[in-house]
DNA sequence: ACAACCGGGACCTCCCGTTTTT
DNA sequence: AAAAACGGGAGGTCCCGGTTGT
């Protein structure tokens, strides 16, 4: 592959579509937080992104998925490759995350919280939910496997990754209970208790 | 209390409800099994187990619950309860999977195979197993903090809770790659690597 | 503006859509009137009017609505934006209302009697019964505040527009009385009550 | 019947009733603001109040009367007996309404609110509440027709009594949009614009 | 061709009267 | 006799595929 010169210097193209994307989805959370998932229509999504309903779903399959899709998978796959060798897995993973989540705007941390409510509220959106957590296991299965020269379908690998989506989950339902909680540092948390066998 | 032996001294209405309620599930299952859970209509499944319609949703709330319910709840609860206090938290929980799924007769494990299945490969079941698999993560706090006398919101007690649930969905897509697996093992295994640490 | 005369010029489809609404409702009435509301379902309705259940709900979200809706409230704004600048708000409303009377034929009277009829003596229908009056309500306050150029939010224009509504409603309960007694003639003299300041 | 010395003074039976009755819709009120009305069971009700259920619908035959019952019937007739002669129905009513509110404790107020917020936000309730309204004119008309010395059936005083309900209406969909708006005094002023003939 | 409209069927809820259990 | 469970039926929502008006 004859590498382009740097993974962030993307075409105008690719530039242009992230742009379009991201609005869709902007309006689409400001929309959704005045008046609810149910009650907001994919047309007035568009008209306030100001695009077709065809784009929405060029961009979009179904409107599930304008809520479920963030671009955190490159992130952590580049932060976790960006680890040294020394760190065990979870060790680099738990770093990986650590360094992921500090590249996010404040925007984004506010639209990550709100994804949270949202899915969490709307049954609908919990059962994507279940396929994204699966896709984040096998993610993160992969990247490990990699790291440590394993099969991503070795026991161990998926014990590892579903433990740690596992306490993601976990995490999440903390926030739940108290949104104004800080996501990052209590995953960075949970993962640590996970790094030292989860004692008590 | 004179504790009365708590299984077989139900009245016989609860027996009867007992009954019922696995004659419902057994004739859906099977229905599920020969034309699919989107082809197979809650009447049809009534006519077989021969209850009306209304009974049917006395049982199940809806039709996704006549896939998702089953009585692994009180086996796990009670087995967890009959672990020695010697036992660490994770050491406890995994010998009391491994004592509850020795309870299951053969057509119980049949069952959750099944129902493995379905759920993996129904979008509406998936959404609905994100809750299940939220209520026992409460569940398995619930009953870790009682026994490490912390509370269930505790952050370790959570996280604990967290993994397990998550190496148990781990264990749930290995099974969907390969439907001959062994249910039980695959997770005494999963929960082991837990309380070594997840080394690899 | 070539202003094109209203009510005859719409397309087939509203044509059809407006028959097809009177239809379902016609029928409704006649069979409430043979055997009572509660005991008239909605699939006897549909079967009459030869329309399916799902066009019956398309056209009326409730079996109440089918009771409820009527054509009234267009005309009175008609009647009420042709009333001459010199009257006030109160002779002006007084003014549409006979008006708006005026215009319904004789069909339509008969139905406004079966209807209240039925409202008074079916509670679910006196439940949806207020929400109407509260629409009506909002009505009249947002025609007289576009009249007197005022706010719909006002105090006087709501108090006005409430006080025309409770006159009605008092109507009402006469007619309950004496379902002979004439309901525009009623109300007419109701309103110019209010004129004259409610003098005994 | 050997009358009670005065009408306050009520036997010790009355005043515990009054009590019991006031403590089922005190504990009503606070669950209801906890969880809503259709979360809320008659059967927790009862347990906060501390009584069984038959007594609970000894006191209240629906669920529906709990929010509707109160006591405001009687403090307005003896409001209204008390005005002198001179003034004529529609100042009397409004002295009286004034005087009424004037003897609420601030907890009666607060139970108003939230009585007002729980109808217009419940369909169910709304339904009961056109019967009420229907039953507060009708109480309007008697104690107007009895100090004019006119029939209770009289148009006029039916007209009247079905504005000052109308106007009354008003008044709580203004509380509807604001929630911290003065009811007594909205009324009281809504009156006011009835008795100088509706001008604007 | 394009959108609006319609028919049909599955899911689910609520209520009421009857049977069964205690 | 009281309480629980059941059967039946109506109301209401949603989605899909076919048809019709524009």
């Amino acid at each position: 592959m004859s590498a382009p010169p740097d993974r962030t210097e993307l075409g105008l193209r690719e530039r242009k579509k992230a742009k379009t994307r991201a609005a869709i989805q902007a309006h689409a959370f400001r929309l959704f937080g005045e008046r609810g998932y149910d009650s907001t229509t994919v047309e007035q999504i568009c008209e306030a992104a100001e695009v077709s309903e065809s784009t929405f779903y060029r961009y979009f399959p179904t409107k599930v998925d304008v809520v479920l899709w963030d671009e955190f998978d490159p992130l952590i796959v580049r932060a976790f490759a960006d680890q040294p060798a020394e760190l065990n897995p979870i060790q680099a993973l738990r770093a990986a995350f650590r360094a992921a989540f500090a590249e996010l705007s404040v925007e984004q941390h506010a639209e990550q919280r709100q994804r949270m409510a949202l899915v969490l509220s709307v049954p609908e959106l919990r059962a994507g939910m279940l396929d994204q957590f699966a896709q984040a296991m096998h993610l993160l299965a992969d990247i490990v496997a990699e790291r440590t020269g394993r099969s991503n379908d070795d026991a161990a690998v998926r014990t590892l990754a579903g433990a740690v989506i596992g306490v993601a989950m976990a995490v999440m339902f903390v926030m739940a209970d108290d949104p104004t909680a800080n996501l990052a540092e209590l995953l960075d948390e949970a993962i640590a208790h996970l790094e030292t066998g989860l004692t008590l």
